[in-house]
DNA sequence: ATATTACTTGCAACTCAGTTGCATTTAGGT
DNA sequence: ACCTAAATGCAACTGAGTTGCAAGTAATAT
């Protein structure tokens, strides 16, 4: 915890238009702390022992992914990863690559390719999310 | 149910050395029947009161997932879907659009964006998935 | 054709990420 | 300081998917 930190994560919640509550304070920082997407149980490990309720993290979550802050992704089977979404373009999140021996999990940043094209008049995308699966350098 | 399509579910298990059950056969010709990925819950829907047991199909998609006969994907939230993977490349199924408002989803054939290209030496690709979320003709 | 055996199936009980209901607490405006 | 809507925490719940195990069956060997 540093106050440049403190002062980002007040500024976030006033932007959203959040009550400063502690727990999401908390859960923010947990956020900014790291370069990867992390699950409810992950936060709660980082925060460690006085971490908020497992539901209040789900629910702080919503409501950052409500106000655009954080972006939610399935990265492994069957749990939500969260992860800020700033420098995000709000169509397209950055693409993932997990490593299929050893879980581990790596943002591309700048590496989205390019929207899907050629769809049919009157689709509208608004999302566009790409998941890669392999080896990372360690494993392959 | 036609001949054609039984034929084509034997040379599937054949080729994919699974014994022929009832439950397998039942499984791969609902999925043959559509163009879209099935739930468990959809594909016990589809075949109707002498469906196999849930467990039964849930082993049974992983045996096709194994050998390469299916193909998995997040959809939805939390629900895992599965299509037949004749015609998908190995590393790139095609995209998927959901609709966020009526939930139907489409298969976007032919619509692959480039594979994510620039990762560090060492990475190696085995998979990309590509999912967007929008709206649909019908409610757009 | 029958026996053998490893592979499959079905049931019941379980797991676990995420949700809901509700009583209590608290942020932020008055 | 007070008030009220919003947020929290606990306990109980939900539901997709899994596991253990006894019973059944496809494919091979005899």
């Amino acid at each position: 915890m540093n106050s440049s930190k403190l002062k980002d994560v007040d500024e976030l919640l006033d932007d959203a238009k959040l009550r400063k509550t502690a727990p999401r304070v908390q859960i923010l920082k947990a956020l900014l702390d790291v370069a990867v997407p992390l699950t409810q149980e992950q936060i709660a490990e980082k925060i460690g022992k006085n971490s908020p309720d497992k539901v209040t993290i789900y629910r702080s979550l919503e409501n950052f992914v409500e106000a655009g802050l954080v972006h939610k992704a399935y990265l492994q089977e069957r749990v939500w990863h969260y992860e800020l979404s700033h420098h995000c373009s709000s169509i397209q999140c950055h693409p993932h690559f997990t490593c299929t021996n050893c879980g581990a999990t790596r943002c591309l940043w700048g590496k989205s390719p390019a929207l899907v094209e050629g769809l049919e008049k009157g689709y509208v995308i608004h999302r566009q999310q790409v998941r890669l699966e392999g080896l990372c350098p360690k494993c392959s």
